[in-house]
DNA sequence: GGATAAGATGAGTGGCGACTCAGGTAAGCA
DNA sequence: TGCTTACCTGAGTCGCCACTCATCTTATCC
């Protein structure tokens, strides 16, 4: 998920440690968004502050260490919609997914955030299949291109982040854009 | 635009002043977001520090003026379609305006945020004779409800915030919004 | 023009949060 | 088992920022 093999490997403590911040990370986030602090982080995780800083040197290392694990989280998942899926529907399954995802976790804010092009790159690559597939099943108009999709993506995420939808009006709402991708 | 007219009225230079704030804030906070200092308004502005909270007791009241201000702009904006407009695509016109707007000045950020409910329901109101009128029309299906236009809104707008969107990928993805909404 | 009080000023104050470091602890290895 | 050193600890530093207040200025009214 993460650690792409430096030099040496960590020592046990320290993967553990690493392993707790990451998971208190997310929840802290989640809840105060990206002001909540790094103390609060090293409290939930049980561990002193320096430890933190050890393993990611700055408050943007550790966001953005996070966002890079839910990322390749959310792309694998698409991945698989791609590959074992029904072509009509996975797109639309994705989307709804990750919106529901992102209402129900609220870290998946700033996803599309700048610094993270590399892991971003992938997910676009995976969602340009899951439209292509979509498109050569006859079930989403010809002309939509996957930048519209990231776009269309990334604006009903932020959306059900920022109000806070019901289920009724979650699905209501992706009906409509759904209605705006597909073939008639 | 904003003073319910207190007691006694503001005297000029006090006018003068909250006008210059407001105007620094709008400026500010769209190039630095909420999190933007308000030392930076008074800067800005060409004012003590006092003096911004002379006229907004704290930096949330000044957030809330902003918005409120902008809101009824926006408002009055949606009214006047409302009324003048061609029915069949003054939704539409609202909608795209206000995305355009959104992007070109960052401050309407967290437009639809919690605060502002009397503001906020104002719009509501006036996004829901646009949208009977574009139904009477049959220009827009007729299932379609306020709040999941309410919701596509406040998504585009944050999409066109967060993302960088060119004016092309904006009017393509508001193309696919539209499609869902309009009647075959 | 002079009195009066609303208003402006700007050097504080307090608190918080990111980040540091000297010293202690225990993994990993022979 | 003992050594080495990666790692952990947590009190402390530093800077920033929202907010205050004693003092000065000036709009308003007669």
């Amino acid at each position: 998920m993460s650690r792409p093999s430096q030099a040496r490997p960590l020592r046990a403590d320290a993967q553990r440690n690493r392993a707790k911040i990451l998971a208190a990370a997310e929840r802290v986030f989640a809840e105060g968004g990206p002001d909540a602090s790094t103390g609060e982080v090293a409290r939930r995780a049980g561990v002193a502050a320096g430890t933190v800083f050890r393993h990611f040197p700055t408050k943007a290392d550790l966001l953005q260490a996070l966002m890079k694990d839910l990322l390749e989280q959310v792309t694998a998942d698409a991945a698989e919609l791609a590959t074992t899926g029904d072509p009509a529907t996975g797109l639309f399954e994705f989307v709804d997914r990750l919106v529901r995802r992102t209402a129900a976790n609220r870290t998946v804010v700033g996803l599309l955030a700048v610094p993270l092009s590399g892991p971003i790159t992938s997910l676009a690559e995976v969602v340009g299949r899951l439209l292509t597939r979509a498109q050569e099943a006859g079930a989403v108009r010809p002309e939509v291109r996957r930048d519209e999709v990231m776009a269309l993506l990334e604006s009903t995420c932020q959306g059900a982040l920022s109000g806070n939808w019901t289920d009724d009006l979650r699905d209501r709402t992706l009906a409509v854009v759904f209605r705006g991708l597909r073939a008639e």
